[in-house]
DNA sequence: TAGTGGTCTAGACCACATA
DNA sequence: ATGTGGTCTAGACCACTAC
């Protein structure tokens, strides 16, 4: 499609139509701004994989240029995209594509912290990968990740330890499609984030996470794995993670012993 | 103070120094942007009690002649602020004083929503005063308000029932100094979310808060207020409030049952 | 020195709300 | 009709990074 610049102000022509909405199947209101439309193209680019994570991508001009706006117009896209973590600028250098690897923050959609100092003086999580088999999804794992009952996915069990103190057990689920090859020599091997190994082996990039949370008490299975009794209250950390346009691309739940770590968040 | 933008294009006068930077105690870098030094001043007048909640404050183009700026200056600070939440912006009407009153969304911090349907479906939450009383400040709850062990503080106790079921058992600490004359037939007679009570009584407005959660068993008195045996696991949420300049105003701690009710975050 | 993002300005026009 | 915030442009200069 081209994008085609409102006329400058000395021009009487009637408001132009919005660039990328054809005269086609009227009734939806079909008004956004030029930038929300530039950023619409932009995120087409991320999700084709023309832009890869780390990356840069072309620097505002270059853009500005392309899409026949002004470098103003760009930026404005820019800004929400970054705004979202979708993008990261770095002044004098250019703006790049997000990613979960090569990250001073590792672990960034994990929120468990330990109770005295900081997350880098416990050290790295020890990750013990239990089993990861592929089966039929239930009627939940369907339902949030958009499947059919019954269609391929992979379940994932493992726990993480810090200083050699079994902290999280966490069940995952994946899509079998995009994740197809995924084995547990795979996640054993791969150091690094689960997210950067999705990145960089499945070309699955996780942007956006929902979680729900509670309080419960382990069964007997959990109990083992976790090495606490039955009545040690642990939280329940369900999450749904999604690609770009919502698509939910996993299913997660942890259980976090909290005696000694807490979940953090900030309220705005 | 006087806000001195820099000189045009066509004058070749050395860089102005930061306004508001007076020619005193270098060794800090002192450089922000304009629109930082605005939104800096913007701050004092919301935190001085000029701008007041729910008031609108004067129109983009009156604070860019008030400061001396050009309009797109006092956006960029106006839009770093409505991001922070303190103010919002209303197409056509003006930008308001952020407030946690007359808001469709009340308890705008509470995180707690029910599993089915949604937070109206289930009406407004009882809310029961257990107590409120005056006393001295344990180290803990010193540390966290930035007082000194045994500075005056209220304590308040209170339950909060959804249809009737006790959900919420909060137990909150506020500095005694700016909260005097809180009682609480006060907290009883006020219908609202206390919050917007703190602004309208006492002139606090919390502005951002931190929580940390944990998964915990109740003792015996909490198993009574709550309604619950002693085996139930529940939400520990510990928040610590803020107002402007990042000062506490609050510690609060609360237990949620998480039966019916789950907590959410969202991640980014 | 060249290229990148970051700041700032000035002015035009649009969309929305109110009177 | 007027005033508000929202969008878009065009151009200048600054700060940071690399070569």
């Amino acid at each position: 499609m081209t994008a085609t610049p409102p006329p400058p102000s000395e021009s009487a022509a009637p408001a132009s139509a919005p660039v990328g909405a054809p005269a086609a199947s009227a009734a939806t209101p079909a008004f956004s701004p030029l930038y929300q439309q530039i950023k619409v193209l932009m995120l087409q680019s991320l999700q084709s994989g023309e832009w890869k994570p780390s990356t840069a991508i072309p620097s505002e001009m270059d853009l500005a240029a392309r899409f026949k706006v002004s470098q103003g117009t760009v930026r404005k896209a820019i800004d929400e995209l970054a705004a979202e973590n979708l993008l990261v600028r770095r002044q004098g250098k250019g703006t790049f594509v997000a990613t979960h690897a090569e990250h001073h923050v590792q672990y960034r959609f994990l929120k468990l912290f330990p109770d005295n100092g900081d997350p880098n003086s416990e050290g790295p999580a020890q990750r013990q990968i239990i089993d990861c088999k592929r089966l039929r999804a239930s009627t939940d794992v369907a339902r949030a990740l958009a499947l059919r009952q019954g269609d391929a996915v992979l379940q994932v069990r493992r726990v993480l330890s810090f200083a050699k103190v079994p902290t999280i057990l966490e069940d995952l689920w994946l899509p079998g499609t995009p994740f197809k090859g995924l084995t547990a020599e795979r996640l054993r091997d791969y150091d690094g984030p689960m997210y950067a190994l999705f990145e960089t082996e499945f070309g699955v990039r996780m942007v956006r996470a929902e979680e729900k949370i509670r309080a419960v008490l382990p069964d007997t299975e959990q109990c083992a794995l976790l090495q606490v009794n039955s009545q040690t209250p642990l939280l329940s950390v369900e999450r749904t993670a999604y690609t770009y346009n919502d698509t939910p691309m996993e299913m997660r739940r942890g259980l976090y012993l909290t005696d000694t770590h807490y979940y953090r968040n900030t309220l705005n």
